[in-house]
DNA sequence: AATGAATGAGAATTCATTCAT
DNA sequence: GATGAATGAATTCTCATTCAT
């Protein structure tokens, strides 16, 4: 089940040692994914993760401070990683509409093509204890004002209505992502699915709340 | 598990005594609810639930088999009281818009007067292993398929658009129901928070998927 | 599987309480033996006694102090009445010889025809704490005492060789009958087989298996 | 369950460290035996066995599946060794007697040089669960078998009587070599106790106590 | 840097016993 | 006398984390 994934040519000295700490810390948090999603946070042993990502129990330690540490990393990295995707996209695109539905249409087609992930975010993130969910919910907060600064755009240029407050829309949007993606992953996770689902929110949010 | 009250004629005092065991049972759940609330499903001790309950921590397991049984039974005599009210409402109502709106409003008031339960629903569900939401899936399974009954007899009925399958429209709202409760419960969980989510979400939802 | 066993007709007043008490006791004793042989000491719960014999778990409180107790009561009980059937049959015999081979057979026929008792004596009893087998072990020094005692007086008579200890022969010949009667109840326990076993220790003891 | 030391060729410091976890291991089973003779089988804690081999409790666990599993180690091992002996011993001897003979005083002197073990074997053995005994009841079966072989071979030989069946004498042997240690360790354990009642034992298995 | 053996804190659950009815 | 609901003490085992090698 594990990749061991040592590419062949890399720059020599210390970038590649960079390098292949990166690469190992990749492919720990890629295990952790893989098994916070199969077996949920609190049933996964650090071992297992260790184990799935070819490394010594102890090695996990020298990359991550905790298991708790593991799940907030694996979570910065995945919303970085959809930041810069979509902060890129929306460079592009000049209407809210186009806007509101690209981030619909993104969030899903990231959650479809990593299935761990889809199940990570939806589920085990509720597992972990208050003190994590408050390193993590900040994150989603970004996420929530930047869906609510796009209706707030539209708002102001008149493509939307205007009697409904920009963030709950964005939290009933942001719910409603979260909820076809939960139904999805607990589901048969069809291929497609999600990509579907993401036609048909947007279709419901933009009709609803566009004037 | 549990023997239910026993009807008529019975010994003198024993309708007393079940009624007394169900009060200590329902002392027991609403404890539950609080503690699962304040700390998560696994930080809290069964202990921490007897001492809030008044009982000894041994009388839990008189009543529930396991501290996963006493999520489950939390959780479907919430789902069951609310189906009750649902579904005597949904008597007097005629159109798929007013049935629509009325679910909307009803989860977000049942949930916005149980605090606690608002935080066990969104977040300590999901907290719990594979075998327990085994149990309680089916009952949320139940809940999507009236609302997507409600959102097919729309269509049949002309009061919707006929673009969108009702199942995913079903689980889209149920997300956006989710999704402000969620963000509610974690944040100041104002007065009146959920009662105007409520209407934000119908319109945004009703406009979108009316014809 | 309970037998309330209420007989018809019995003294009247203060005899027939006394009789019916003696008789609740018997019964619990019975129930406790068939369940500790089931399932041995530690893995019966009063309760399993109490529903066997058919009363309720406080009633064996108002006949026994305590499980342990019980354990002491069902076992002194038993040798007790063994002893007495002793006692009378020793009075008609006169070789050490024949009284020798009758305690022999009839440890044996007593084990036999009460298999819970087989099993009691041989495995349950060595469950018990320390503390209780300081209760019972006087008992059993008793019945090595008598063995003795009849081996000495074998030797006095000149009927046995003079040069083995009578409390060393005494406790092999209690081991043997323990060790026979131990793997027929942990075997097939078939009919007959202690009846036999008693006659082949009977002759090894008096006789030795040297040709 | 256990990995067995590696053989030859390995990492250096391999065998060194094979030998430190066999020696780990064998300190763990000898301070079980001598709680477990101390206190009894339930009454023992594993922290006291693991306190007593000076190692943490889990540490336990890393050697042993369950307290249950330790048990059955102690035995196994113990029984191993004393086969070991048993048959290097009997290819020395030529006659059934001096054969059986020889096993009355084996197994009494070795239980006589480890107190503990005689009293795990005598009394803890039985106090554990069906299912264990289940596990070492097999195990005393060869034991049981090699008597009763000795016993065949000698009537084939003319050296035993041929009327009493080889099993059955086996079962009363084992009994009796089982009751004199039971009694001698539960009583004084004087020094050579046991190796006098094996002289006893086999003079009277061998020629009776009859004159 | 990597390893993995060792650590030891921590908690759900059982069940003998009590006592109000 | 009898009941059985309630009590609460008591213990195995797990597993995140450490640290000697």
């Amino acid at each position: 089940m594990e990749r061991p994934a040592r590419p062949a040519k890399s720059k020599p000295g210390a970038s590649t040692r960079a390098s292949a700490k990166a690469q190992k810390r990749a492919r720990i948090l890629q295990a952790a994914a893989e098994v916070f999603a199969e077996r949920g946070y609190h049933a996964t042993r650090v071992s297992e993760i260790a184990s799935l990502a070819g490394v010594a129990d102890g090695t996990i330690y020298l990359y991550f401070a905790s298991k708790d540490a593991l799940m907030v990393a694996l979570v910065e990295d995945a919303i970085g990683r959809f930041f810069e995707v979509l902060d890129e996209e929306m460079l592009s695109l000049h209407t809210a509409r186009e806007k509101l539905a690209r981030i619909v249409a993104l969030q899903l087609e990231l959650l479809e093509s990593h299935r761990a992930l889809a199940e990570v975010f939806t589920v085990n993130l509720r597992e972990t204890r208050r003190t994590l969910r408050t390193l993590i919910v900040p994150k989603f907060q970004q996420y929530l004002d930047r869906i609510a600064d796009v209706v707030a755009e539209g708002q102001r240029r008149g493509e939307f209505r205007t009697d409904l407050p920009p963030m709950l829309v964005a939290r009933a949007v942001f719910g409603a992502l979260d909820g076809v993606t939960l139904t999805w992953a607990l589901g048969r996770a069809d291929m497609g699915g999600l990509r579907r689902a993401a036609d048909v929110v947007a279709r419901v949010v933009l009709e609803g709340i566009g004037r």
